[in-house]
DNA sequence: TATGAATGAGTATTCATTCAT
DNA sequence: AATGAATGAATACTCATTCAT
């Protein structure tokens, strides 16, 4: 059996996990479920995580580090601020959308979950950061005022990006013009730091 | 045993599961640990609360409609748009912030508990219909443009305040200056809808 | 408060907890559902019942003891074994038909009960007894041959009355015509023993 | 593992069941007691049954089928009426001897359990169909008088056969002679046909 | 590696019984 | 005597985890 066929497997577990939490919740997610799901038996999971509570942890881990990557190569590929801020929502907005339940999991299920959290607090730090060096570039654009309270700017940003995640994908669970969304929030935002 | 002590009882019990939810997440949470918090009979519960999810449900039912009071008669107090704006942000930081464990359980632990959904449900969409309202007042004064969209910026703001109590209370347990808090956010959104 | 009161309210419990004995099986029934059913508190029962097997091993005592006097009058008032016999099937019959639930207590609940088998048996000695009394009457009259075995043979009636009992009051619940069936009753075992 | 290793464990969780039911009564039985009789953990009893009520409705099913069985192959090896009705009793009564746990929860528990009630009621009328069957053959062989109301009469007989496994069995655990016991209860069963 | 039968600790809930009023 | 709120022991059932195959 080669390499891959581990990571392979492991994969697949995660993903049904995935699926799975989305479903039930993490709390009336069994590891028979997961099993069940994955297409191996309850004891094959042992061996690849340590326990129930720990594909949720590495989930978080692999998962969340890998989405975040696409968020910081959107963000690198704008080329000012604003379009930065766009790529970014735009980023967010779209790996969320075309995977719902991923993005139930994140928003609702993990914070939740004792052994996630430094994983999801790092991953909320380099968020806002990565939003409070957007708006420091803004500043130096001049297209953000130098009076502004970035670090309490950045978060209303977060909350705000978050509430359309919610709102639209996972409890409306609608369809939603991501290009237009995106360019409406960004409007909002720099207009409110002008 | 006078009136008030049944009334009593019941608000006991909820106030101790309200603080071991707070403490362990509502899943961590067992019958029994909620009635040694409360300082009764494991039984005893029961005669207060058809089952576990019951005291979830009257958690909501009971403390988030008075809650909710508070943010009406906060929204009233204000004589234009802004300060109504700038009173419900007001209350809302402070009344989660003098009571940490009800602002954990309902921003964290309540939402997924499915009997509980209806009136999250109904709660958040009064909130939001009082935000709209709010800055419908706000166009008719011409303090807001005609041309946002409404239904979406109430969307942002709500998540906005959220998040604001979501980071500052929930997860940093800071003590954050209310007063300067809400003006900050309140200027930034009138500002945005300019 | 008068003596009759207490004997009144003694009852009272005790017929409300045949009917709800009848209605849910002796082991789903509480003695809240009896003192509800009776119109007295449930504590009140522990002043007239030491527990609630109390309440059935007093039940088989009282009325089953009751019951039993009707019978033997019933057979004391037949002339001959034969008239005795039909007195006595009839007169089963016609108690049991007139409170079924009583019947349903007492063929299905109450042999079970660990307390109330001591009663139980002594009942059923003498209704046996009763049996091979008449029989041996019966002998002498010449009605019924001597070669029988009489104590095997009066099991046999004691069966088949209690199955009329079962068949036609506790599990069909049908009206049946009491003096036909006695009548067929007689005939059959009086022919079987000629 | 083998195929009956498998069949081998859920049969013996159901012997040992019975063996419990009969010992406590069905209500004081306990999962853990079972559990412990048949030397497995409690929670192995639910990888072979739904619940504790369903370990009673496969007993109801299982027991009830295979032992009916019996009953009609006595039957068949009977060449007339009353060698079929003898064969009949005699293996009613042989089998119920040879396991009396079985008789007991037969006789007494098993009738009050409301899911085995359709199977018990099942065999109930089949058996009273078999009876009645006998009784008819009787008639084409003239050794039934044509007068008797068959449908009356088979509840009799089913009852004076109870009523034998009753008192020797299950109330009074005497060892009975079953060629005598069967032979007189038929021959007094067809005289009072005759 | 992979399996899945077996385990048994953990928990919500019921209800007979008590006792302060 | 009568009440009924409070008690807490008892028990069915779940499910994460293990381990012999």
């Amino acid at each position: 059996m080669r390499i891959e066929d581990k990571e392979g497997k492991y994969s697949i577990i995660l993903d049904s996990a995935v699926k799975v939490f989305a479903e039930f919740g993490v709390e009336n997610s069994t590891v028979s479920k997961i099993a069940a799901k994955a297409g191996v038996a309850d004891g094959t999971i042992y061996l690849y995580f340590k326990n129930k509570k720990d594909i949720l942890i590495k989930f978080a881990d692999d998962r969340g580090e890998k989405i975040f990557r696409k968020f910081e190569e959107a963000v690198n590929s704008g080329k000012d601020s604003k379009e930065k801020l766009f790529n970014l929502i735009y980023s967010h907005i779209e790996n969320f959308s075309k995977n719902k339940d991923l993005a139930v999991v994140y928003q609702c299920e993990l914070s939740k979950i004792h052994g996630c959290q430094p994983k999801i607090r790092e991953l909320s730090i380099r968020y806002r950061q990565m939003l409070k060096d957007i708006f420091l570039l803004g500043q130096s654009e001049g297209r953000v005022s130098k009076n502004v309270d970035l670090d309490f700017i950045k978060d209303l940003v977060s909350g705000s990006i978050n509430e359309i995640i919610n709102t639209y994908i996972v409890k409306e669970n609608k369809n939603i013009d991501i290009l237009e969304a995106s360019g409406k929030l960004v409007d909002f935002i720099f207009k409110g730091l002008g």
